[in-house]
DNA sequence: ACTAAATTATTAAATAATGATAATTTGAAT
DNA sequence: ATTCAAATTATCATTATTTAATAATTTAGT
């Protein structure tokens, strides 16, 4: 274990089902003496990525509140694509979970989510949760930018059924990929559908999904020219957004570079 | 520079106002030779905590938005004071800007935020970002907790104009102690009053604040017992829920250690 | 005040980081 | 498709840091 790996292995033990760990604890989860999780959690602890909790407990630090911030105040695709999701939910013809998500690893991580207020269900689609890469409309519209040869590594360690199971799927995601447009029935949460349409600019290497889900109670067979509508639609607009915010971007590298 | 001070050097250089960064101009702002930066960069990005942007750009990488979602459904001070926030401002008699915040270094920073919909004017106080700690009611309330040496030297590099200035300072802190809450106008957002009591937890080591923030031209002299009532109530009520998270934390490891 | 647990300090040995330079890849403009 | 500069990776001897066993110290709960 050497480098930033060291650091890191320590923060992945941290999760929303266990989210305090002590030194010991820690020490034996990566068989590592104590004297040196010590060390490396002191560290930590002065940077602010982590912070002592009581009982010799030690939890995420607020470091990762104020890089979150700047990201949200940054990130092309979360500054274009936030605002919208509201209006997509308004403009829905039910209730509905607006969401925007993106590659994050070998999983689909959502960015940004906007809940209509009266949506009763619960649905795992939560901004920072980590979604599987091959179940619902939103991991969909965002594999289905990846060409073959990525996708095979990407989806290499997913255990599918059977082979017939894959082929149906990569069969399935090239009909998605033609169409422009995903939709998905209960794969994530139970009860619930998914719509879903691709973002991406080549420029900023951004591969993500703007995705609507709803209570399946809810949908009727009338709706679903709206929903396409409205995501298609709202799917151009980010993408336009995407750009400008990508050349007001270049215009301040180039200034910032010849004040210089 | 050794340890994980390597890393967070460079974290630390990404802000809102710039929010990428090429390898040499990290080069250049660190004094390090690019071939180590280079190494260095490829490190973080593969651990999500940076990713390449356009034009051999870097950002910070989504692992922030991942952890930050951990904090927020675990962090107590987060969970037991975020959904008070929106009735406390249903509840104020203007419309507010609502507040909860902690220390951060030698500054404070918010951690969760809520606005009243019809808030016109802009407030520096959001989520995530660092505010000064000798402005502003919020802060005010965080630092009176702290006690005068660790006071002194959290305040050591804090410039006022004067020697005069500062004892005003610290002789108002005592005052605002003994009332149990704070009122400032103006201090960090012109035209903006602040509201705050604090908060604070011994076990989780917790010293924090809850604030309300209004606009001047709203604010009449009879809204003030309220905003007082409102504050004091609900700040008892989040220390409550605070406590309850603790126990429930506490339990939690309990069973988790005795299984083992 | 006592005690066990938590944390820090100290070390030589083991390991990894550095940075100068060379080699390779990438990407934009023909 | 070709070119060329810029970006990135690879190499490697030198230098510096990390490791982990142990001892010393501090902290926190009765």
């Amino acid at each position: 274990m050497s480098g930033f790996l060291r650091y890191k292995k320590i923060l992945d033990l941290f999760s929303e089902e266990r989210s305090s760990w002590t030194v010991l604890e820690i020490s034996k989860a990566l068989e590592t003496p104590s004297s040196t999780i010590y060390r490396i959690i002191r560290e930590m602890v002065s940077a602010e990525f982590l912070e002592s909790a009581a009982g010799s407990y030690f939890r995420l630090g607020p470091a990762f509140i104020k890089f979150n911030r700047i990201i949200n105040f940054s990130d092309p695709l979360v500054r274009a694509g936030q605002p919208f999701l509201k209006k997509l939910a308004d403009e829905n013809p039910i209730t509905s979970v607006n969401v925007l998500a993106r590659l994050y690893g070998n999983k689909v991580m959502c960015v940004a989510d906007y809940k209509s207020p009266s949506f009763k269900k619960n649905t795992s689609y939560q901004r920072g949760k980590l979604m599987p890469l091959i179940y619902g409309a939103t991991s969909r519209a965002i594999i289905m930018q990846i060409t073959n040869r990525k996708l095979q590594d990407l989806i290499y360690l997913e255990n599918f059924k059977s082979d017939e199971d894959k082929n149906n799927f990569l069969k399935d995601l090239k009909n998605d990929r033609k169409k422009g447009y995903c939709f998905t029935e209960g794969q994530v949460d139970k009860g619930l559908i998914g719509f879903a349409v691709s973002i991406s600019n080549k420029k900023l290497g951004i591969k993500a999904s703007l995705s609507s889900i709803f209570d399946l109670d809810e949908f009727l067979l009338e709706h679903e020219p709206i929903i396409y509508a409205n995501l298609a639609s709202y799917g151009l607009l980010v993408e336009k957004y995407i750009n400008e915010i990508f050349e007001d971007i270049q215009k301040y590298h180039h200034e910032t570079n010849s004040i210089r």
